[in-house]
DNA sequence: TTGACATGCATAGAATTTATATGTATAATC
DNA sequence: GATTATACATATAAATTCTATGCATGTCAA
């Protein structure tokens, strides 16, 4: 997980998925692969961590799986986001967006001079 | 903690505590106070919450405490930010600079047209 | 003067979450 | 025929976190 908190990893995780699965559809491998690229390797991301979320979100009806097949002719396991998943990723966003901007208003006041 | 995520809270608590403090020594009342005014009331810590991670910053030795007292008499725990715990918010900035990148860059790749 | 509320700090332990190890299987490559 | 990459899955140990609770004092209104 490298130089990256546990919590950042955490909170950026869900929108990360479903910003991924706005692209177009895709599978659990190639997303962790995703990841490492997005991130300049930065965030690697374990197998046992995403597939839990993935359920997860299509438990919650956020995505929706169906299976494929690779190019060889092995399965894969490929998601779709759905409409209520685009809404999420927007409250997402804009909750990311809110604390970004306090961070940034914090940042911006120093004390005394400077 | 009303709309905002757990894991964002979670992800935000040690930079914001850590920015509040450079901005000048300060204590867990009013950290909490400090926060819901930042966020326009969209964050709200519980003590309960805000103290242990106090604690462990003093542990890390990020903050110093000290006691001191209010106007009226009543004693209070301040913290300082020390030298340590300057740095460590710088990297915890980039950090999170990092990951929001991420979420920039690819909020910005769009399937197709649009 | 007493009851309610705000201020202020602290922590035990329940409840939840997360990481890791492990399992399965196939294709490709060496 | 051995190893590595691809691919999915989950049980459970381990860690974290939330909540309730406790304590104490000041203020203010009724």
């Amino acid at each position: 997980m490298s130089i990256l908190s546990k919590d950042l990893v955490a909170a950026s995780a869900t929108p990360l998925v479903l910003s991924i699965l706005k692209q177009g559809d895709s599978y659990g491998y190639a997303i962790i692969q995703q990841v490492r690229e997005l991130s300049d390797g930065e965030m690697e991301w374990a197998d046992g961590m995403l597939y839990p979320i993935l359920h997860r979100l299509e438990k919650q009806k956020l995505i929706q799986s169906y299976w494929g097949k690779a190019e060889n002719g092995r399965k894969r396991k490929y998601y779709r986001l759905r409409a209520a998943g685009t809404n999420e990723l927007s409250r997402l966003r804009e909750n990311w967006q809110r604390v970004h901007a306090m961070l940034k208003k914090i940042e911006g006041v120093q004390p005394c001079s400077t």
